[in-house]
Parts: structure tokens; sequence; C-alpha cells
DNA sequence: AGTAAAACATGACAAATATCATATTTAAAA
DNA sequence: TTTTAAATATGATATTTGTCATGTTTTACT
């Protein structure tokens, strides 16, 4: 089993904040696994008792609305730890995770960290700067939603999976992402995602080769009202 | 000037956490104000640089989209702390928050107070207890924006309003809500806020008396669609 | 009280988005 | 490979929501 102290990871989220010792401990009792594409790492309502931190691969976290929608709220990514929310209070999980592509994984029971966040200031400091950030981003998020039209949000998602994703050799968006899950990202049907990506490669912003997407004018999306 | 250690708020945000040395000292600093309803208590941009308790009263935190829209994101009333997130890290306010109605507020500046969030984890994980509550809350938020009908939030925000100020002897909803308030919380035209009113109040969910509201059928308005 | 301004209300119409139907293409499985 | 299922695409139409116009009521101010 690879030691955190060693593992990239520690490089990008509030893992850093540990000392050596700390991290040795939380090594010792790590669980890596590996979750395939589509396959969910914990469910809305499920009790979570610890965190994840993300090697490689993203996962989405999403909700269940009550008309039967699912919404997707955030992406958490390579370098990200997921599930922080469940090292506070003891309340069940209430976004579901689910890999959109293969996933390298690590899983810190809580009862071995929790005493760290109480004990080592900059731990805690570092989770309340990640939840400060995020909070700042659900704010944009809702404000989004509200204000603005379909297009405009599948316009930000095509940039925002750009901008966190990368491309590929062929510059084409690093991450495979369905119509499906546009629409649930943005809150829309699907056949309305469908139709506006169509629309988007009309006007020129986009090219795609089967469920590829490759982003032509990304300063022309910027601007898509 | 009063001390902290007598004031009602201690009973009911994250300053119980602190022993009673802190409060003093904290005391010994704050700076006790009244804000009459419509005015501004720090605007989107601006640097806060300490928190505010809500002693009485209630205020809205809203954001300017960028098609020229105020939109509403959260309320915050009596016994909530407001500006929590200046504390850490040193970001401007993503927010503005106005007043709904005359209020009485503490500032306490961060100087005095950042302190307490290194050394007493007790504070930190009570002001973390409350970002994750606003996470959850926000995530809740953002479904509700993206899959719920205009209809739908409206009814819902009313619900809210019920929950969170009750009414006065007559009945009616104890906050004073305007039409544009209600749209830009549910992220809607002020005419359709002002139609749907209208329909719930044809419905029978709902009745009027100038702009106080009285919810006749709360059970009702949890199922409109 | 009288006046002006703001808030509320509602009709008519336009635009955005959802829904249903039905192809077509792509991916998965036998 | 062949077959089947899933994802993508697009038209037709219904529904929801926004916009503009205009009138009424309420509130604020002198």
């Amino acid at each position: 089993m690879s030691k955190c102290e060693q593992c990239i990871i520690k490089q990008f989220n509030a893992l850093k904040t540990l000392s050596k010792e700390e991290l040795l401990r939380v090594s010792s009792c790590k669980t890596s696994m590996f979750i395939k594409k589509g396959e969910t790492i914990f469910e809305e309502g499920e009790s979570v008792n610890g965190v994840y931190c993300i090697k490689s691969g993203a996962c989405k976290l999403s909700k269940l609305s009550s008309n039967g929608r699912e919404q997707i709220v955030k992406l958490v990514v390579k370098g990200d730890l997921l599930g922080q929310r469940s090292l506070i209070g003891s309340e069940s999980a209430n976004l579901t995770a689910v890999a959109l592509n293969d996933m390298e994984i690590c899983f810190i029971p809580k009862s071995e960290i929790i005493n760290d966040l109480a004990k080592n200031p900059n731990f805690s400091n570092s989770i309340l700067e990640q939840m400060a950030a995020d909070l700042r981003n659900s704010d944009n998020v809702i404000v989004n939603m509200a204000q603005k039209s379909v297009k405009n949000r599948i316009a930000e998602v095509l940039i925002y999976l750009h901008e966190t994703f990368g491309v590929d050799e062929e510059g084409f968006l690093a991450i495979q992402f369905s119509r499906e899950d546009f629409a649930n990202f943005v809150g829309t049907a699907t056949e309305s995602a469908i139709r506006i990506l169509s629309q988007l490669k009309k006007e020129g912003y986009i090219t795609t080769q089967g469920k590829l997407i490759k982003i032509e004018n990304i300063e022309g999306l910027k601007r898509v009202e």
C-alpha cells in the first residue's frame, strides 16, 4: 500500500497541512480503490464516514429532484477531497457520487482523521478555506441557474470542462460528458441540451466527432447569450 | 455598550463556543449598530473584515447577475452570523447584504476573532458546522432552481418565510417581502411573481391585504406543482 | 389632504423551453 | 459479425415564462 507521504495527492488538497507523523498514521489505515466509469461511490442518504482523495479520474455529485430528474451539483476532480462534509457532524450524504471515468481513490476513515481536525488548526483551516470556496462557487451557480438562459449555461459548462479537464492530442475535450450529463448539469431536458449543442455547432463555436466535442471558438462561447 | 456575555445572540450562534474570557475581549471591541430597512450593510466586492451578529431583524444576501438582475441567494436572520467567510482567507464579499426590516447588529472585527478561530477548536468547529449546513442548503437551492417551476418555487418561498419568520397577531407573514423580492429570490420576472401570487390567491392557498400575505392552506402549498 | 412616485395588477403577445414522436447513428452484447 | 439497446438528432407542438403596455392601488412626502 502506497504512503500518503509520497502520493501526489498530498500536494493538492488539505492533506498537505498534516505533519509527517499524522500522514503516516493516515497512510496506514487508508484504503485504496479503483472505481470504473459509471460506478457509484456513495449515494444520497448513505452515511459516508470518511473522506475520499481523488488520485485520478473525476466524478459527478448529483441529487435526485422531486420531479424524478437528476441534477448534477458539482464535479470533483483529481486532487480534490470528496465527502469532506462527512467529517463535520454526523449527517448522511446529501449527494450521490458517480464516476465519470475510471478513477483511483483513497478512502480515509473519519475516525482516523477527526482528531487532526480538532487538534491541527492548519488542517481545519484548510477545510474551512475549501468550504468557503465551495460556498462562493455555489452562490455563483445559483445566480447562473436563476438568471441565465439554457444556451448560456451550456456554453459555460463547455468552457468549464475545457478549463478543468483540458483537451486530448486531437483537441477534443478530455472528459466524456453525455448529452444527458449536460442536461442534468444545467437543469434542462436532454433534448434541449442536444438541440443547443447542435446550434452551437452550426454557429461554429464547436465541432463534434461522435460524442467527442472540440471547442473551436472559446472567446465566442464566452459571449454567447 | 452591552456585553456579548449577556446578549441573547450568544445562545444562538458560534459565539456560544467562546470562553468567558474570549467573550469579554470580543465584547470590548465590538460595535453595535442600527440599520434601517432598505439600507446596505456591505456590498459585493467590498472587504468586510469582520463578522456581524444579527440581534434583531433580517437581511437579504444578493448578487447582481450579468443580465443586470438582482438574485437573492439567502436570507440571514436574528441569531445568525453574517460575513463569516470574511474570517477565512482575505477575499472580498461575494454578496451584497441589504436589510429587509430595521435591524440591530454587532460588528466584531476580524482581527479580534481570528485568533479564536485558530486556537479554539470548538469555535472553528462551530463555524465548520455552519458552513456545512450552508453548503447542504445551497445544494438544495441549486436543485430547486434547476428543476422546479416558478410556481413551485414561489410556494416554497412562502412556506420558508412562514417557518422562518412566523406570523403576526392577525396571521399575516411577519416579514414584508415585496413582489420584486419574491421574483429576485426565485429568479423570475417581477410580473411573473405577481401573476403567480394572484393565482395562488385565486386557488385559495393565500389571501392578501395590501402587501401583507396570509397563508390559508400550507399543506396545499406544499403540494403545488 | 393632495400629489408624486413606487408598487401592484393584468392583458396581449413573444420567446424560451418542455414534451412527444420518430429517425438515425453509435455503442454494447450475443 | 449480427443483433439489440442506448445515445443522438430533429420536427411538431404544447407549456411556461418573459416582455411590453397600461391601468390601478398603495405609499411616501410636502
